[in-house]
DNA sequence: CTGTTAGCGCATTCAG
DNA sequence: CTGAATGCGCTAACAG
């Protein structure tokens, strides 16, 4: 049975009020030595407060909870967390990682959100699991929330959204303009099976509806290093090769390149590569990888936006920031 | 606010044991038309339960915390989760993950964990951060966990052990059998930098002391793929140049067989390429990578030693598992 | 079949 | 400076 205020109050021969205050540090007056031996005491039983009970007293958890689509997923992940880390440490929070890959995980962290699990969440999922209306809902019971997502009507949240459609269609624009004309669209499932093109493969069909002329060629295979090559070498293979593979994600492209390469052809040369996302390793791939994505992985400004809204007394307006992406030119195109 | 039980039972004009009763599906006969009335009430409200005052009353939180070293890391934590979260659903807990980079957060995370978080843990924590000590106090408080570590000293818990050092020593003692001479090791930071050499770095020794003649190279960098590469770089571009690089990760020994071929060195014929983990990305690299680890990513042996253990009435001796680990050659090699 | 009651462990009044 | 009393929201035992 782990240690209870009261046992701790029992040993050290005062009241459990008093090593309430005495171990959270309020600023209540306490005489040295009383303070002392609740201390020892604490030490001695190994005492650590119930969370459980201390958040359902206080109304607080004092915890962020971070919901990310996988476990090990996208590398920029690691460095959100990294910034949501660093500064929940700074201002006493503890980090909750809560991961939703499927429709059914997206219900189960919902529910466990409204749970009160935490004071407020940092939601960044992709892929069509964690719909508008779920995210709403929870807005609505008035957890304060962050969610990076670029779909429309989000209310009661702070949204940070990302101009990838634009910042692909320029990229596609690039490829367009050096003469490339048989442009294949290497996307991740979720975005090419889609009713309505958003994203990333939206921002490749505006591109290619510029130039008429040019063919389209849209593929799955993004989702993973093993599945992207074994795709790109099946389009490289083909008699009416793509002069160019845009890829949704820089870990896809790079394996396009090792499928070019494994094939005879030459990058650029042959067939141009541009993927997304900005990677640090696209500047160790040979050639180089050409790419979107932010210039750098800071994610200050959005996690600051969580900590706001946890910290504010009136439940502030929702706000909106866009984060800038640009088209990254290197040696792949 | 959010709804309570109290509310929803007004309501529907029930008792709030009532509106317990129906919510959490216990086997206490209610009338149909009762419970009708509960359900609809609190769908209206939009009640979901306070998990803390859940948790204080039943002692359980019906969830399981998984705890590993960084969001992103390696790519068999991704594994590692999926298995835990699948077994998880199956048996009504929730999966939170922390993350445990440093030492002030293996201590912030020990105290989360003290807090009463989850009802049992999961932890791979790779690095010292994470002491035996502070695994050992957490254990000694009676939480059922899990640690995947080959440290000794580990009490009060289920431990799962790896084969490393013997694996690593085959891979090596087979550049060695192959004539390789100068073989370097790329570590990890905290492996290379440690007093007393283990895991990987130890298996390299072991092996390279059975060939007296063969020379030593102990760097860092295999922290992650970009610096891997500026090692490799390093390593392959001195005039005594190593013929073969020993990486303690597939990440960093691929970034090694990037370097070597731009720097117009072959792999394996000028220097041989091994890497440790056994991922997939190994398959689609040219040359196929050599490496040793699990040659099945399944991880349900270990997250079945945790639900057992919640699921004991008693707490059951501790158990030891061994998983296997191979050598696996492919073309780096 | 349903309501009343007594805590779970803690933080916080209010008395002293 | 310190202690006693109250209740956060919920479940489980016990009455009815």
């Amino acid at each position: 049975m782990r240690p209870t205020a009261r046992q701790v109050a029992e040993l050290a021969g005062v009241s459990v009020a008093t090593v309430s205050y005495v171990l959270s540090g309020r600023d209540r007056p306490v005489a040295p030595e009383t303070r002392q031996r609740v201390l020892d005491a604490a030490r001695q039983l190994g005492y650590t407060p119930n969370q459980a009970a201390r958040s359902l007293r206080k109304r607080r958890t004092q915890r962020v909870c971070l919901v990310l689509s996988t476990v090990g997923g996208v590398p920029s992940d690691a460095r959100l967390a990294m910034d949501l880390h660093e500064m929940a440490d700074a201002r006493g929070y503890s980090v909750v990682t809560l991961s939703v890959d499927s429709a059914a995980r997206a219900q189960a962290a919902v529910e466990v959100l409204r749970g009160g699990i935490a004071d407020g969440a940092l939601i960044r999922v992709t892929g069509d699991h964690l719909e508008r209306d779920l995210l709403s809902g929870l807005a609505a019971t008035g957890l304060p929330m962050v969610v990076m997502s670029n779909e429309s009507g989000l209310e009661g949240c702070d949204v940070v959204r990302t101009p990838e459609v634009e910042a692909c269609a320029e990229a596609v624009g690039h490829l367009l303009d050096t003469g490339r004309r048989r442009i294949a669209f290497m996307g991740q499932r979720y975005e090419v099976y889609r009713e309505q093109p958003e994203g990333r493969l939206l921002g490749y069909l505006q591109a290619m509806d510029r130039h008429g002329s040019a063919e389209r060629i849209i593929t799955g295979g993004a989702d993973d290093r093993v599945a992207a090559y074994q795709t790109a070498t099946e389009l490289l293979g083909s008699p009416d090769r793509p002069d160019a593979i845009f890829a949704a994600s820089d870990r896809a492209a790079i394996s396009a390149i090792w499928a070019a390469r494994d094939l005879g052809l030459s990058v650029p040369g042959d067939v141009a590569v541009v993927g997304v996302g900005n990677i640090d390793e696209g500047l160790i791939s040979n050639p180089q990888l050409s790419t979107v994505g932010p210039l750098r992985h800071d994610y200050t400004d959005v996690v600051r936006l969580l900590f706001d809204r946890l910290q504010a007394e009136e439940p502030p307006p929702a706000r909106e920031i866009v984060r800038s992406w640009t088209f990254v030119r290197r040696g792949s195109s």
